[in-house]
DNA sequence: TTGTATGCGTTATCAG
DNA sequence: CTGATAACGCATACAA
């Protein structure tokens, strides 16, 4: 009755209501702990992320638990803080756990790992980073084509020396973004500078440190491409504490754009992408899975981003 | 011997040896589900927030996570959407689940529930609001003071009209601000004018509109005191929306103090808080409840804040 | 319709 | 030291 099969079991009326009643007298509460002991179902899903505090992870995080809520599933966190040897622990204490469905943003190099997991039948879904040649599913940004547009619109201005910040550089997000950069530089004959294409990770710290460095180059870059958030603010800490400004000494593009950016002392011009549609995909890619047959389910989306253009670049043909 | 207590059964070495290495060949994992239902205690925090995409809500998160993993704790997101409605759902839930303890950041009026909780000994820990009245322990800012800190400084500059866009009205923190708030301006003499405290919930969309109605009043405030990180956000954009500038046309304070306050258009005043050190003490707070006496723990903690001044504010004295 | 028995994987107890 | 057994609370199959 309590489980709200009276119907399936032709149970009396009579009783479903003396049973209710008694259960809503007494408190009645199922233990959920026991229920998934039997039914080796936690309703429990697992994110893994780099950096809750990140406000791109936060936004994401949202609607992946706002969506998987809905379900009737919960949400087990764990903050890997970019650390792969906390990831794979997260994983596997998560798996301990019996958890039904993994949504992570894989900062190690756990490809196999995540396909091996995958072809064993459990539901995997990785967030805004994917493993190419391997068919785990994913939800991430048209990073490539994003990074391109960005970048050919600062040679468009007249920009040649464009510096790229990534993040962390085995990640297909960072990759993709680079490769973009790179396309986009080289479709306009520009010579790819290798010194110009710096960073380890996605902090802000990492952002500081290396627009310190290239501002000190003798040839100093007209423009820099930040390729994280905080990236953006650790190389407008660096800019300001030069004495340099935006966009007259050195302009400035993030990837991700947030609702600060045109708020910023000089407006940031970003590339926009569709954090919330990152939620809602991944918890359908995941649930998917958890539905039916955990294979077959398409390998992935890319969601377009958007250009939007803010007064962080200048243009180098009118200005001279 | 997988229970690592071989020892206090005596086993012998060989045995234990060979149980281990078996272990590992066939790639033995506890089923933690049913050691949970087994030990009732599950290593699980539910963690109740009402916006986990606001970055001070993320911040935290992200130290609670950081902090409950030392611990060998898991974290049960729930972002409860400042809906009290969500919030009740998913502690009802969460405790079906038997989770070992709480850490919440309520919404609605869930003080004597919580309490009732407390009292059959369950381990709560309230963030950033508390319910005064009740010994539930918590963690939230010294609100008061800071509040009264800023607000003083404003009058100092001259200011009369001090509007202050609250949030949730029936939080502790909003309340505890807007006395702040009320009483910096009575000391000075000010009366204070109830239709300049405006706001009810946390959110960008109300520091928006708030802010769009404060200006056009015929006697418009000279400065707004914004109570919360998103809602300073809405005010800048009606403010921006209005062709109107700060300082100049209207100052501009905030509570909350974050990473990008330095870089905004015109660098934001605000209030300072110990983000850190609020996930540090929520679980700190939690695990002394969690290990011993529930009920002996202290009654809370309230962290110190500092203001920061920045270019938001204008001297009505010396500018005339 | 209703009552009863079994097992999910651990842990604890107790007798050998 | 070791093996057998019960119990955590629920879901299911089967008997009544």
């Amino acid at each position: 009755v309590l489980g709200g099969k009276a119907r399936k079991y032709r149970i009396s009326e009579r009783t479903e209501d003396r049973v209710l009643s008694e259960a809503k007298r007494i408190g009645f509460t199922p233990n959920q702990i026991a229920s998934s002991l039997r039914l080796r179902k936690t309703n429990t899903i697992g994110l893994v992320i780099p950096d809750i505090s990140n406000i791109f992870f936060a936004t994401v995080a949202r609607c992946i638990e706002t969506e998987a809520r809905k379900r009737g599933y919960f949400i087990m966190l764990c903050d890997s803080q970019e650390n792969p040897r906390i990831e794979e622990e997260s994983i596997r204490l998560l798996r301990n756990r019996n958890i039904d469905g993994l949504i992570i943003s894989p900062v190690g190099m756990i490809g196999k790992s995540l396909q091996a997991m995958r072809d064993s039948g459990f539901p995997v879904v990785l967030l805004d980073r994917y493993f190419p040649g391997l068919d785990i599913p994913y939800v991430t940004s048209e990073n490539h084509q994003g990074a391109y547009e960005a970048t050919k619109r600062l040679c468009a201005l007249g920009h040649r020396r464009i510096a790229c910040i990534r993040g962390l550089p085995d990640s297909s997000s960072s990759r993709d973004r680079v490769r973009g950069y790179r396309d986009a530089l080289v479709e306009q004959g520009i010579e790819i500078d290798r010194s110009l294409i710096v960073g380890d990770d996605f902090s802000e710290r990492c952002g500081y440190l290396e627009t310190k460095l290239l501002l000190q180059k003798r040839k100093r870059p007209t423009a820099i491409f930040s390729l994280g958030n905080l990236t953006s603010f650790g190389a407008m800490r660096a800019i300001k504490e030069g004495g340099l400004s935006v966009p007259e000494d050195v302009s400035l593009v993030s990837f991700d754009d947030h609702y600060y950016s045109e708020f910023l002392r000089t407006p940031l011009t970003a590339v926009s992408q569709q954090v919330d549609e990152f939620g809602l995909f991944a918890v359908k890619l995941l649930y998917d899975q958890l539905d039916g047959d955990a294979k077959a389910v398409e390998d992935g989306i890319s969601l377009p981003t958007k250009f939007v253009e803010r007064a962080s670049i200048r243009d180098l043909n009118s200005g001279g």
